[in-house]
Parts: structure tokens; sequence; C-alpha cells
RNA sequence: GCCCACGUAGCUCAGUCGGUAGAGCGCAUCCUUGGUAAGGAUGAGGUCACCAGUUCAAUCCUGGUCGUGGGCUCCA
């Protein structure tokens, strides 16, 4: 028998140490102090997260993965998954496992069961986990041939794994972990027992498809989360209950903003005044940057023929999301998904000179699309909606430059509102429904990322994820809560300019074929505003407040001094309402709080002598009394700063 | 579209183990004329989402339809 062998283990502190081979992280955690042992959840081996009973036979690099560890999260998340799995099998035999990953900030498991789980379930399936977790069972991997784990399972008669099992290479180890009377097919790692699970609640349930097809069986998926201490749990509890706090569909209703109303429809929004006021406020603002940066408005209507659409390609590729066609005087017209044919005919009206490029059409068009009932999501995803759409028709050279313009006008659009953290990324060609050649995929896929390497943009690649006429830039903001909203899409389209056979004249007096970028940069109105509500909690800025002001006299003896005031505000474009009811001041203001109106100004019989009014900020309270012209001024600067 | 849950006054929600319903807010009228987040009284509001079925009787039970919510899939 050969000695043992020593090897060298590095931690990340540079410390070396000298073990027999075979030694675990477990045993150097032990070895250091029991303490952190206790805490250590898994390791990394060589930038290689593993269990802490994964031997060392090499010289390696060993970080513990401790309960403060980044990467502790997911590893948790999943094997509370698995005792989740665990426990609904002791409870429900019958009940089949199919997989059951980590997601961000939660996990969940899908099974197959006759009956799908009531909420009833959770809290009995809750108490069952917590049983496991106090036995403190312990998890162990074993590795397996893919062979000798397919008749493991199919003895088991959990058919999904077989099916996962057999759907994985030939020649792979493949590996389970156990825990008490509990297999489950897993890469792993997970934490070395189940008492290592410090506090986790199970969410909700919903029906998902085996493996997210639709054409495959429904199953039932129960959602959870894990975290290392009760107090993470209780933040992240938190989070949910302020998430609906915010709930744009609450606050929408409660400030009056618009509805989406059953008589109309689902996915039809209608704005209220308020809502519409709102609205309006980030059109004239979007009009105004888009004029400036030399842009031309355009207009076109809800409904084209058919042929337009045929020439687009959007009845080949698109059909699916389209309503169907109406038949007016023998012809056959569609409602629009998207406005560009429309401007295409709009630059196809003359002949163009490269000496006109770029020329960028801009529109607040509403387009209409069949989405699935079952996605309709407030102002989210809704089936009629307003896109602050726009076309870049240029030449190949001013591609680059006009992509660069592009991205910073969206950064600088989206960041008046208050938004300040973004996700970019570029979607490439999807990998079935798409026009062109490969190599122009792969050529425009290259002008954007070029333009966001020159601009210093950070960005991920989102594989597939182009629409079927070009690839495209999007970008997500991250609003108050975190949560990351899609909004401006920038894509590149050299279809279009195919189908349709557009032109140029070039310097060279030879016609040659413009780009096309279609962008949006809210891109949709709706959403925007949904998600612009979230994250003010409907308290928006003075500039956006579908209400800027109320005027409130303090008895009917003010009443028409007050009113005297209004029509000042209203000659200075100040967006204000009179509250001429004959409930008391605090109900007034109350009531305006409520409804949060940023200005209250209240006029009683002192201001009304000497014509002053007294300013209340919302949340802020009294501002003192001031004349009516300071007044005036000081909501006034507050809305330019902004 | 699919799985599950839900649908009661304008809003938020009680309630009826089958005998056609109630609160608070809001609204109207009257009293009060107020000093920085709710003054008081009275009153009007409901085919209990819709359509069938079971029953002497259905808002309640059963089935279907529509809508909403949580997800899946998709996406602005």
């Amino acid at each position: 028998m050969s000695p043992i062998q020593k090897i060298t283990v590095t931690l990340p502190d540079g410390a070396q140490l000298t073990v027999d081979s075979g030694t675990t992280a477990a045993d150097i955690a032990r070895s250091i102090s029991e303490g952190l042992y206790q805490n250590t959840l898994a390791a990394k081996v060589n930038e290689q997260l593993v269990d802490i009973y994964f031997p060392l036979t090499i010289d390696s690099s060993l970080e513990l993965i401790t309960y403060q560890s980044p990467e502790a999260r997911e590893i948790l998340l999943h094997s509370t998954s698995h005792v989740m799995a665990q426990a609904v099998k002791q409870l429900f035999p019958e009940a089949k496992v199919t997989i059951g990953p980590a997601i961000e900030n939660r996990f969940y498991y899908d099974f197959d069961v006759e009956t799908p789980f009531t909420e009833g379930d959770l809290s009995k399936i809750e108490k069952r986990m917590q049983e496991i977790i106090d036995q403190d069972i312990p998890i162990r991997r074993q590795e397996f041939t893919r062979n000798e784990l397919i008749e493991k399972f199919k003895k088991m008669g959990e058919t999904y794994k077989v099916e996962i099992i057999e759907s994985i290479d030939e020649g792979e180890v493949l590996s389970v972990y156990i825990q008490g009377d509990f297999t489950d097919l897993c890469r792993g790692p997970h934490i070395p027992s189940t008492g290592k699970i410090k506090a986790f609640k199970l969410l909700n349930t919903a029906g998902a498809y085996w493996r997210g097809d639709s054409r495959n069986k429904m199953l039932t998926r129960i959602y959870g989360t894990s975290f290392p201490s009760k107090k993470e749990l209780k933040k992240y509890l938190n989070f949910l209950e302020e998430a609906k706090r915010r709930d744009h569909r609450k606050i929408g209703k409660s400030l009056e903003l618009f509805e989406i109303n059953e008589q109309v429809g689902p996915g039809l929004v209608i704005w209220y005044p308020r809502g519409a006021t709102l609205l309006q406020a980030i059109k004239d603002y979007w009009i105004k940057e888009h004029l400036d940066r030399g842009y031309e408005l355009v207009q076109t209507p809800h409904i084209g023929k058919s042929n337009l659409w045929e020439t687009s390609g959007h009845l080949d590729f698109y059909r699916d999301s389209m309503f169907d066609s109406m038949k007016i005087e023998g012809d056959e017209y569609f409602i629009k998904p998207m406005n560009c044919p429309f401007h295409i005919q709009i630059y196809k009206a003359k002949t163009r000179s490269y000496r006109d490029l770029p020329i960028k059409y801009a529109e607040l068009g509403t387009v209409y699309r069949y989405e699935l009932s079952g996605v309709l999501h407030g102002l989210m995803r809704v089936r009629g909606f307003t896109q602050d759409d726009a076309h870049i028709i240029c030449t190949p050279e001013q591609l680059n430059e006009e992509i660069m313009k592009l991205v910073q006008f969206s950064f600088d659009f989206i960041r008046k509102f208050g938004f300040n953290e973004f996700e970019v990324y570029v979607a490439t060609k999807p990998k079935d429904k798409y026009v062109g050649d490969v190599d122009m995929w792969e050529e425009a896929t290259g002008a954007l990322k070029y333009a966001l390497d020159k601009l210093g943009v950070q960005y991920s690649l989102d594989e597939g994820g182009g629409a079927f006429y070009g690839p495209k830039i999007d970008i997500k903001i991250r609003d108050a809560l975190n949560r990351s909203w899609q909004c401006t899409t920038i894509q590149f389209d050299f279809n279009l300019s195919e189908r349709f056979k557009m032109e140029y004249i070039s310097s060279d007096n030879t016609k040659k074929q413009p780009y096309m970028i279609h962008r949006a940069i809210m891109g949709s109105l709706e959403r925007f505003v949904g998600v612009l509500i979230e994250n003010t909690v409907g308290d928006f800025p003075v500039w956006l407040a579908p209400v800027q002001a109320v005027v409130i006299p303090i008895s009917e003896h003010q009443n028409e001094i007050a009113a005297e005031f209004q029509q000042l505000l209203k000659r200075h474009s100040i967006r204000s309402e009179l509250n001429l009811k004959s409930d008391t001041m605090g109900a007034k203001i109350r009531e305006a709080e409520l409804m949060k109106i940023p200005y209250m100004f209240i006029i009683g019989e002192r201001e009304a002598k000497d014509k002053k009014v007294s300013i209340r900020r919302r949340k802020s309270g009294d501002k003192g009394v001031f004349s009516w012209d300071e007044a005036i001024k000081i909501i006034e600067t507050e809305i330019v700063q902004q």
C-alpha cells in the first residue's frame, strides 16, 4: 500500500495547508473552527462549486461557501426545493417529481399530480418540511452511470426523471442526492443536511407546462423561498408586500387614472381625465425632445390593406399576434400591429437623395396585437397600446452614429422620469422564424455591438432573442424595488427596406437600399406609465402630476376669491382643481394628500384679506403665506427644475 | 390558449351550512363656516358577473360563458 499522498490547499487569503489527499472541505472547515464548519454550506474548489464532502485529491484552491457567501443563496434555495419535494412525496406519494430549480429570490418545484395543490396543501407541506429540517437529515451525493439511473428512476415510477436522463448525453456521469427516503436526480451542489435551512416559506402555486411547452402536460408548480435567517425572509416578504402596495392597477384605480373595463374588452385601456392628462404631459415632452433631435412627426391610420402586410411579411411571420381581418368594399384590411409599413410609404412618397438622410419619422402610434388572454396584466401587457415609435432611415455609413445617438437619446429620455439604472441586451437571430440571410444578421448584430462598445455601455447577449426582421438592443430599466422592466427597443431592420424596395440616390447617382432602424424608447406608453406608477407609488413629480395643485377655500366665504386664484393658475398653465365642497379644510387637505396632489393652495379669511395664499406642499406640510405671484413662481420653479 | 383561485352597492370588503343582503368610504340633502390628513344628521344606491340546470325556493349547489388574479407560453 502506498503512503497517503500529501496535497496543498490554498485558501482565499493566500494561506496554504498541507493535508492528506482525500481531505474534504468539511474536514478543513472543522480544523479551522467548529463554528465555521457549522456555517459552511458548500465549497468552491478550483472555482468549481461542490459539496463540502468533495474529496480533494490534487493541489487545489478552496473557498468555503457559508451563509454569507453570494453563492450560498442559490444552493440554499435549491436544497430547500428538494426538501419541499421530499415533503410532497411523503404527503402525496402518487405525485411525480419533475424539476425544481432555484430562480431569482425563489425556487420552485413542478409536480405531476391528479389534483393540483391548494393553498391549504401549502401549509401542510410547509409543516412537513419543517419536520424534515428539524430532523437534520444528511444530504449525500452519489454518482451513477446513465443506465443505472434510468433503471433506478424507472423502478421508482419517476417517469419525468427518466425522460430527463434520457435526454442527457450518453457516457456522462450523473449524480443523485439522497436525503432520507428521498432521492433526486441533481447536479448539485447541496447543503450537507436539511437542518442548514434556517428560514423558508412557500409562496404560491401555479400551473406550468412540462418543459415549458404548451403541447405538453400541465404540471402543478409550487413556488417558495429560503433565506439564511428569519430576518432576511421577513425582509423579502415585506418586499412582496411593498410590491403589492405599489401595484399600478390598484393605484390606477384609487388615483382615477385608467380602467380596463369588461364592457370595453380585455387588454384595452380607457384613460380617465387624470390618466389622460398624465399621458399628455409625457407626450408633450416626447414630441419636444424628438423635434429637437431632427425627427419629423407623422401620423398614420389604425388599419391598412392586406397587401401592405403581405409585403411587409407580417402575414407570414406575425399573423398569430394580429387581430382577424375585416372586409371593406371587397378588400381585406388588418388592424395594425406595428407602424412601420405606413412610415415606409411616407418615405417612398418621393425620390430620396443621400443628402436627405438620415430621415427620422416619429409617431405616437397606437397598435393592436392579439395577446393570449392569460398573459394580459394591467397596463403592463395589453392588446391595444401606444408605441413611441420612430423609424430612422439612413445610409450604411450613418448607421453606427445613428445607433449611438439612439442609445444616448434613450438613456437621456428615461432618466428624465427618474430611472437611473439600466440593463442592456443585444438580442440575436431567432432560431426558426427569421428573414434575410445569416450574413446580414451577423453584420447588423455587429453594428449594434459596435455602437454600445463605443459608448462604453455594458451589455449582455440575448441569444435568439431578436425580432424576426432583425437583431435589436433592448434596454430594461430598474425601478425603486430593483425590478427590471423592458422598455426601450432599438431594432435593426434590413428586411422591410428590401421588401418595400426602399431606395435612395447615392452620391455616385446610383440607386441604393437604405438601412432602417425601428425603435421605441418607452416601448409602450401604457406599460411605461404602469412602471412609472409603481416606481413613484403614484406620487408623480410636479411636471407629470395630473393635478398639480388644488385650491382650498377654508370656508364658503372664500369660494369666490379662491376661484379667482385658480384662474391665475390656469393662465400660467398650472393644472389645478378647486375644492368647493362644504367639507372642513382638514378633510379637503386629506383628500388632496390621498389623491397625491403636490401643491395645496389654501385661502382663508386672513389670506383673502391681503390677496395672499397659504402653501402646503404634499408630504412636507405648511410652507407659509405668500403673495399670489410668489406662489405661482414657487410651483413654476419646481416644474422647471424637474 | 392552458392549470388553479376568485367575481356581493361607485370603491374596499362582510354575509347567507338554499328562504332575493349588510358595513365603512364615496355620493345627495340639511345643519355646521372651519386654520394644515376625516365636523354632524338624514337619505338614495345592489337582477349578489352572465346563461342554463337541480329545487317549492338559487347570490349560495351543479354545468357552461365572460372577466380578473397567480403562473406557463409569448412579448412593447
